[in-house]
DNA sequence: AGCACGCCGACT
DNA sequence: GTCGGCGTGCTC
């Protein structure tokens, strides 16, 4: 069949493609191309492979060539599912690079780059062979238990039978079954992206003449009255030339669709099938007049024009409410006007329906959103909306760094301290910000870093010339700067002023804003109710049966949550250890908070705002809008209430406890600390009226909170950019971490041990650890980690990395380490 | 990732 | 003995 296929072709050119596997896999394959897809194969398009035994999966062509490989025959690749690539040469670039920064496989990078609409795998289905008519009576009991299955549901999954069968070796049973001829075993591919489907209607054009028009309507009111209505009804909804949608001329004319379909069947309404976009509409509104800068505005934009004359990367360090946003629209104008596309990065949670609306009002149809929130459909079609060019700019979070642009002339990265960026539990453990520079440099794109609070990193970049900086330092349209008190909890609760967790200082504030019908927010970076139960007779503490953590009790499901792997279980009464009744809660998270004000405040209408109370699609949105409608007074949350809410009405804001904040184990904690208090009390008293914001604390003479009433943001720089530099970090030194894992803990010791070992032959004394983390057990996992720690300047990172690399290939084929999960994490958070 | 192959313990 | 779990290696 091959020979035949060969001479038959034989002049023709023998191609072979190089694909990259959705798979957490080394390396690439290679495959060889039917003749007759020579002239369709291109580097972008997708292709279907066969990957093993019988998998299909859907494969990234990086390369073609006409070079046959050597040690082995390569397979026929089975088809090609695009006519234009839907990856850019510019991406493939960009994943490769990634892949190699981050020390993860090709696949990984694709994984998280493509909508999974757009990867199709094969799966296996097993179905029953219905001609031959099975003879149960010669049918083992599982046999009996498949075909039993098969015959009430048509196709099964192997994972289906598994779980029939109540176990996981099944494929031998499914093998046999195949041979005696019961079962057919089939691997189907489908394509999972469908465009969604609208029926317009218009109207027959033989009745666009008004004399026709009223002969049809004489007859309809005289027969079918109900059918003029319809008619009418069109008429009306049609008027402005606008579409109409046949579901919604049913609503709006109260006709049933059969009344529809009759009139589309005497061909008067005609009715058309349209692909539609699932995004959402363009919201119809005028655009925002464009706001008029302040003079300093003017000046620092100008400079920031100026030193992309010279520098790939600015810094913009501007504080709350000094208007960066405004900015950043004068920017990205000025790149669409040159012809580019522009991505417009934010976190996730600050990227709110305000935020989305603000912009999309300014530049209409040319933006285009994208993060987490959307589905898989909606994905795809931003994907296709880049890639053709119909967005100009994209709004996104950070995964929007791997759309499909062509010719992306700027990029701003606002809140560019936020650890969010930075992707932690699939490889690959990218930081958004740091990829988008490097996005830039495939582009030849200009880089905005944005923030309040720039991280420690890029202001030291700025510092040192690497990248430009720009600074706004005045809050636009004057608005003042929010009053901050500290308040000692110690104190308070020394002269028992301090009712459950609110200090007097802050509830005679609270009751205040009340007064004057103001709202209130109030921050306390811990969900549930309490984070720990305790026994008070034997110490006992109630853990998670899967992670290494004391259980958090949540008072709303009467349960104990693990937050690490989401176990649950019910809430004990009587010690589970000793049966003593004494149980006792140790400290207290946002339930709490809210439970005890309602006690407190019993007349203040209170919501908590954290991932409990957030979990379904909408839920996020609509506590804002509650809040801005003010049918809310209190907002308890977690740090989910220090970004993106701008509320006009809110000037109070409370830090119930500062302390959890500033006692954080690791060399970023002052830093994160510093971020997280300017970011909430940025929130208070926006527009016109002065704000105030209560920090309770054990430690009042903390530095960061000194600096935080000072507003010292270059004090805290210049503190932390000297602790970093004496003790080892960045930016002056490289980090990369090592998470070790072992489901049995006695191999974890050894297996770190060694690797560890291994590592010092290379780095010597760079390399920390192992140790165990704080948390050192999650999902059954045992877990120790590696630190490297080498000087940016000196060593060669490419030259490292590929150190590397081969020692962990090197590890992962000893014996020694089976079982044994090594992820590497570069730059850590 | 998924699948086959091979080794080893716990049942008929 | 045999079934099924589990570790190991390979897939173009």
């Amino acid at each position: 069949m091959l020979e035949f296929a060969d001479t038959h072709n034989a002049g023709r050119k023998t191609l072979f493609v190089e694909v990259i596997l959705p798979l957490a896999i080394a390396k690439n394959y290679t495959y060889r191309v039917p003749f007759d897809m020579n002239d369709a194969v291109a580097i972008g398009k997708r292709a279907v492979v066969q990957f093993g035994k019988s998998k299909m999966y859907t494969a990234i062509i990086v390369a073609i060539t006409e070079q046959a490989p050597e040690k082995y025959e390569a397979k026929y690749l089975m088809d090609l599912l695009d006519d234009r690539p839907v990856v850019t040469a510019a991406q493939l670039s960009f994943w490769n690079w990634m892949a190699d920064y981050y020390l993860c496989h090709p696949g990984d990078v694709m994984n998280a780059a493509l909508p999974s609409a757009l990867k199709l795998a094969s799966e296996t289905k097993i179905i029953l062979n219905k001609e031959h008519g099975v003879d149960r009576a010669t049918l083992h009991d599982k046999e009996f238990l498949i075909v039993d299955a098969l015959e009430l549901q048509p196709e099964l999954t192997v994972s289906d039978i598994a779980k029939l069968l109540g176990q996981k070796t099944v494929m031998p049973i499914l093998k046999l079954m195949f041979e005696k001829n019961i079962i057919s075993i089939s691997e189907s591919v489908n394509e999972r992206y469908k465009p969604r489907r609208k029926t317009f209607i218009k109207l027959n054009s033989a009745y666009q003449d008004q004399e026709r028009l009223k002969e049809l309507f004489e007859i309809l009111e005289k027969r079918a009255p109900k059918q003029a209505d319809v008619v009418l009804a069109y008429i009306h909804m049609s008027r402005n030339g606008a579409r109409v949608a046949k579901n919604e001329l049913a609503e709006a004319s109260g006709a049933g669709t059969a009344i529809i379909k009759a009139l589309i069947d005497k061909e008067i309404l005609i009715a058309e099938e349209v692909n539609v976009s699932r995004l959402l509409e363009e919201s119809g509104e005028e655009p925002e007049l464009t706001a008029t800068l302040s003079e300093e505005q003017e000046a620092v934009l100008a400079s920031v024009r100026n030193q992309f004359n010279q520098k790939e990367v600015v810094l913009l360090h501007g504080i709350t409410s000094s208007g960066k946003t405004q900015l950043y629209i004068k920017l990205i104008e000025e790149a669409v006007a040159a012809g580019k596309q522009v991505l417009y990065l934010l976190p996730e949670i600050a990227l709110t329906t305000h935020v989305i609306e603000r912009l999309r009002r300014y530049f209409g149809e040319a933006i285009g959103v994208y993060h987490s929130r959307f589905n898989d459909q909606e994905r795809v079609e931003v994907w296709q909306n880049v890639l053709n060019g119909s967005y100009r700019i994209v709004l996104g979070a950070r995964s929007s760094v791997f759309l499909p642009f062509e010719n992306l002339g700027l990029i701003v990265v606002d809140e560019e301290h936020e650890t969010s960026y930075k992707q932690f539990d699939p490889a690959p453990r990218y930081n958004a910000r740091d990829a988008a520079i490097y996005l830039g440099n495939v582009y030849g794109a200009k880089v905005l870093l944005g923030s309040a609070t720039p991280s420690i990193e890029s202001y030291y970049n700025a510092k040192t010339g690497k990248y430009g900086f720009a600074e706004l330092k005045f809050r636009y349209g004057g608005v003042e700067l929010p009053q901050i008190e500290v308040v000692s909890i110690a104190e308070e609760t020394k002269s028992k002023t301090i009712q459950s967790h609110f200090t007097s200082v802050l509830m005679e504030d609270m009751q205040q804003a009340l007064s004057k019908k103001e709202q209130v927010i109030l921050f306390q970076n811990r969900r549930g109710y309490a984070p720990v139960m305790l026994c008070r007779t034997c110490a006992h503490t109630p853990k998670c049966v899967n992670c290494d953590v004391s259980l958090t009790y949540h008072k709303s499901s009467g349960m104990l949550h693990c937050h690490y792997c989401g176990y649950k279980e019910d809430s004990p009464s009587i010690c589970p250890a000793c049966g003593s009744a004494h149980l006792e809660y140790k400290g207290f998270g946002t339930e709490k908070v809210e439970d005890e004000l309602s006690i407190l405040l019993p007349e203040a209408r209170i919501m908590r705002m954290d991932m409990d109370t957030t979990r379904a699609k909408n839920s996020f949105q609509n506590i804002l809008n509650e809040l801005e409608e003010k049918r809310i007074d209190i907002l308890v949350g977690t740090q989910m209430v220090a970004k993106g809410l701008d509320f006009a009405d809110v000037t109070v804001i409370g830090i119930i406890s500062a302390d959890s904040l500033l006692k954080y184990p690791d060399f970023r904690a002052n830093e994160r600390s510093f971020q997280m208090l300017a970011q909430v009390s940025g929130r208070a008293g926006r527009r016109g009226k002065q704000g105030k914001v209560v920090i309770q604390t054990y430690d009042p003479g903390h530095r960061v909170i000194l600096q935080v009433i000072e507003n010292d943001y270059a004090d805290l720089y210049n503190n932390e950019i000297s602790e970093r530099k004496a003790f080892k970090y960045p930016p002056f030194y490289r980090m990369i971490q090592f998470d070790v894992k072992h489901k049995d803990p006695e191999k974890l010791f050894h297996q770190a041990e060694y690797l560890a070992l291994e590592l010092r032959k290379q780095f010597g004394d760079r390399v920390i650890g192992p140790e165990y983390p704080l948390v050192s057990r999650i999902r059954n996992y045992y877990i120790k980690t590696i630190m490297l720690k080498f000087e940016r300047d000196s060593i060669s990172l490419s030259k490292a990395k590929d150190a590397i690399r081969s020692m962990i290939l090197q590890f992962q084929t000893t014996k020694l380490s089976k079982g044994c999960i090594v992820q590497p994490d570069v730059d850590p958070y």
